[in-house]
DNA sequence: AATGAATGAGCGTTCATTCAT
DNA sequence: GATGAATGAACGCTCATTCAT
């Protein structure tokens, strides 16, 4: 049971309440009761709560950017793989805990001064943008393409959020084809 | 002194606090402090911050919804009014306290049960959406077209908000012109 | 029970706990245990800890000064009530609970930042001093002399808090005494 | 690199902090940071906060006796080293971190249990006191004059404390002088 | 001799809401 | 219609100390 150690522990149980319950919703008692680690243990590891959300927000970073490549990488080309990157979002979105972006919903509401938080979230957001960035390389007009997509691919995670439905990626993806041709 | 009434000062007054610095940043005291109410008062008018929450998407909806409205109405075609709403996006941004989509915002970071304040967000996106829809009602297969100016409005205003930058307006409002060309 | 308000209590609690136990071995929730009071009913009347500590000080000023100058009224000279302010001391000290002076001791280690309960020792330490000065007020070099007076019964009350003995006060009341003829 | 061992260091950091931000305002955690040594080491040299302090104060004893003793062997008579005891105190007051007596300080406010810290601060003022009884050895009623001259010091140092100024150092000098004529 | 992870208890403060008047 | 006092629960965080290695 206690393989993980308390470290993994904390971010593990903080992720899913950050994730699930919203960041200002949860608190650090309910993150070392469900981990079941001491509080004062769990101030040895992480300064704050703040610093908690950003451990949260790196390791969220490295799964879903790893998700999104693996789930682009069987199409052949460049094209397809941004087009599949909506696929992405719509299987995403089936899944069973979708809440939308963490990294946008954690910024939504936050204290003024968590500027590591924000940070984080500017971090995660542009390396999307290099991907994508990246994938349309080829042409000179391209970056210009690239921010179209990151546009659709934002507006298509919030929209589908506030909607419960997976209309506004369909739509997003339908546009990107006709952006891209 | 006493112009306006204590419910339209308590509005008033929460919905600065809530936009510029977050619902669960702001308390209970603060508004009521700031309004210059008891707070048995404002328990009056309100059962719950919730439905002060409520009442504050009500009329913020109201007031962005007739702001967009003037702003696109000078333009001749719907579909240069489709397209000057990217531009009142961007005016918008402008504005001094621009802190992204006050409903965006507020659902974000919410606790579970606040059904009320999720069902006015969903109902100010529906009339967005409702509002392009009829702008583009002409043709047949404009409501798929319709949902993909919602994604990009949608995304437009919360990569706005996290890059604090006008460039993801001015690639939604590039890709709008390409997608209804 | 009840005949005093929540406010009274407070303070009254507070007053025996700061001046017994010192200012930071007393916690909050002692002083709301020992009074009977809610947390939040506290912090209507105290915006702080901070704060109770100057109702705290104001009040022992009060009574303190009170008590002195009843002792010394019986003196027909001015005199005669400088010297007796030394037996003012020795009664003090008698008394069950004697810690010494609650302004010397509350200041002595202080967080950096409480300001309000330094101004309010020190407000009392002028206080005292103003009444020594306007007991020796009628020769001219008679602000030196009440100065001296005034070390004298600072270091008779430290000392003999320190020494738990009286004969600090004995010492500094002969001193006044040589001092004074 | 680890000139001294670790147990000076423990000392002397603790010192620092006990003496300038007082003994309640200084944690464990700030001592070993500073000192540069792991939490168990510390409890390794002292088996408690407490036995920190009385550490501190036998250090602060000596370097305290030593430098007034310095101060005053410069002058001839007795009498006149007793004066000059005065002037030690102005000097000491003027250096950069003067924050009164650490024996007055660190007694004020106090858990109630701590014997050894208290017995500390008793043997070094009985330790000044038989400075100036040995100085004031000569004549049959000079220990009662030793007594006034401590009570002055004691009262200089607070009061000076508590009035950020010199004055009552030099009330106390004047007054010193006159009792011993 | 030395380490750093872990702990239970407590800190001062704020929350949204209710109640008696 | 309006008040402000009162509340229980929770907040994020720090304390001095101990333990396994």
């Amino acid at each position: 049971m206690k393989k993980q150690g308390v470290k993994e522990r904390i971010i593990e149980t903080a992720s899913d309440l950050f994730y699930n319950n919203g960041y200002n919703q949860t608190g650090i008692n309910q993150i070392i009761a469900e981990a079941g680690v001491a509080k004062a243990s769990m101030y040895q590891h992480f300064r704050s709560k703040e610093d908690i959300a950003v451990a949260y927000l790196k390791q969220r970073h490295i799964n879903w950017m790893g998700s999104l490549q693996d789930f682009v990488s069987s199409k052949k080309t460049n094209k397809e793989k941004v087009i599949a990157s909506f696929d992405y979002l719509e299987s995403w979105l089936s899944s069973v805990n979708y809440r939308g972006c963490g990294f946008q919903n954690i910024i939504c509401d936050l204290p003024q001064d968590q500027h590591k938080i924000k940070d984080q979230v500017l971090l995660h957001k542009t390396d999307v943008k290099k991907l994508i960035d990246i994938l349309l390389h080829e042409d000179s007009n391209q970056e210009d393409l690239a921010n179209e997509i990151l546009v659709l691919l934002e507006g298509a995670i919030i929209l589908s959020q506030i909607q419960k439905n997976s209309w506004p990626i369909k739509a997003a993806k339908r546009a990107a084809i006709k952006l891209l041709d």
